[in-house]
DNA sequence: CTAGTTGCAAACGGTTTGCACGAGC
DNA sequence: GCTCGTGCAAACCGTTTGCAACTAG
């Protein structure tokens, strides 16, 4: 989250061929930089405090670039609420259906298994996405964890 | 698919409840059996073949006491496109993203990993799907597989 | 008979798009 | 200065909901 992500951005941005405004820019700081899995209304708000212009339109057209460029992956864990990830290797998403927070998870068994999966079936694989939902360790010492839907 | 189906899954919604109305039998009957992963578009037009007058409401409806019973899954692959799943165990959903096809794979590692998962990040795990997005071995062997977007 | 269900159409919410003004390079 | 990018508002599209007619039990 530190300024020195903002020339590695401009030159992705014009590499591509695409201008490196101030809005990209700021967008791209706050997703790539973050590690809460935000949506496209979360992005537009944290970057309205800097920018109070910008416009969702801007922050969707801008997480597509990303999102070509290989920056960042989408995730649809909930129907109708796309969140994005800038970590691209391989990984775990346990999603609590209570708090709604996303946490990341990784382990060595996962790249064999997709690996395994690949072999099996023949499937050259591009991408992965391993979703756990439940009920995480703050809510389920808060005393929930009963009457969710999974 | 056979017609010993339909005394369960009358007894399900009763149980729950529901009446066994003709369109919730068909449409249950359908989706229980179907190994396609349907969206709601296509159960609509499917069951429409039978029952003419049905309306996407009453798939929607339907589907959503399915889910709630736990009989079966929703997949949110594709931004934009649910789809249904009657196989409720831990398995991957290899996805591709040329001809669009899911298929299943399944794989004793997988509960080890959701197990593994759970423990170390104490989370309570009440439902999993593990993505793998690509190409299919058909879709590979007619020569695609270069110019897509992950 | 009567509460629950259906089909219709309108409402909804997240995402995309057309357009005229404005800004990067 | 020429082109690309922005903000706005309208369009889109899958899903949900209110309602009057209908039907399962």
């Amino acid at each position: 989250m530190e300024d020195d992500l903002e020339p590695s951005i401009i030159k992705t941005f014009r590499n591509s061929g695409y201008k490196a405004t101030p809005q990209r820019i700021a967008i791209s700081r706050y997703v790539l930089g973050s590690d809460e899995h935000p949506t496209a209304q979360k992005v537009y708000l944290e970057i309205k405090k800097t920018h109070p212009t910008v416009s969702l339109a801007t922050i969707y057209r801008t997480i597509k670039i990303l999102k070509d460029a290989g920056l960042i992956l989408e995730l649809n864990m909930h129907q109708g609420e796309t969140r994005f990830d800038p970590v691209t290797e391989p990984h775990a998403h346990l999603l609590c259906l209570r708090c709604g927070r996303i946490d990341d998870w990784t382990d060595p068994i996962m790249p064999k298994l997709i690996d395994k999966a690949s072999a099996a079936e023949n499937f050259i694989v591009t991408g992965s996405n391993f979703e756990l939902k439940g009920i995480c360790d703050g809510c389920a010492k808060m005393g929930y964890g009963a009457d969710i839907t999974p």
